[in-house]
DNA sequence: GCTAGGCTTCTACAAGCTGTAGAAGATACA
DNA sequence: TGTATCTTCTACAGCTTGTAGAAGCCTAGC
């Protein structure tokens, strides 16, 4: 998949459209649902036209986030990975789209900020070393 | 600045479109020049409008990353960062964008993947130490 | 002072993405 | 077979980027 990534928004919105996250979200919470499901449940926020989900589905679908399978006349909608799964999709892109670059100052800017927080700083130890074997 | 970050891209397409990466490319080897060195520039691959390069200034300018100023009749421009800068401002936003999230994932991913080259590896491994003390 | 040539701004359109939804086509079940 | 429901098609708006014509503005030089 080739996305983009929206570094001021915050999760999912990262990488998809507000509504496409929100159906997303729909989806990963509840696997194997219908659209007329998730359209009910986006409705005790606001309201949406069915078909307007059925886009976002469809699309959801076109991108290979989800996959659908028959039942009755409607469909059923299942996410091809799951929430853990897609976001560190995202992250291994997202790192491997800047380490392609200069790696040098990456690495320094990354420490620059996990060093903010103690805990993490010794994380980052941690994983480092038991790496170096 | 807010931007989109398309990991599949390389350098500073990554932000930009493809022709304002090469506007800005003309701009930061050749500060404080004029449009149509700019345009002249770029026509030693291609043709283009006189008017499409002012364009795309424009909205640099806009965006926030060139100035200009006044000379006889025509504009001068500057960038507002250099590429150094800018590249270090993209990286510490995504960054910060990613980690945004729950930062443990991501520390292990960005060891893994910068446990591919021993080099690195043993950069970072520094990087971290100097900063633990 | 005035004109011409060059520079800028305005405006516009295409294409791709996302949100939005009506209209029409398809179909399962009573 | 009819109808309620589900899907697909189509379309438009708003945003970004590439592209450029038309028209307006202004400086330099006569």
């Amino acid at each position: 998949m080739k996305f983009v990534f929206r570094p001021s928004e915050k999760g999912v919105p990262q990488v998809l459209g507000e509504l496409e996250s929100k159906v997303m979200k729909e989806v990963w919470s509840h696997p194997d649902c219908s659209a007329r499901e998730v359209a009910d449940r986006l409705r005790k926020e606001r309201t949406i036209a069915q078909t307007t989900v059925l886009t976002i589905l469809s699309r959801l679908c076109k991108k290979g986030l989800l996959t659908r399978r028959h039942e009755g006349k409607a469909f059923r909608y299942s996410s091809v990975v799951d929430q853990q799964q897609f976001n560190e999709m995202v992250t291994r892109d997202v790192l491997e789209g800047l380490l392609k670059g200069n790696s040098r100052p990456i690495l320094s800017t990354f420490v620059d900020l996990v060093s903010t927080d103690e805990e993490l700083l010794k994380e980052l130890d941690d994983l480092v070393r038991r790496k170096r074997g």
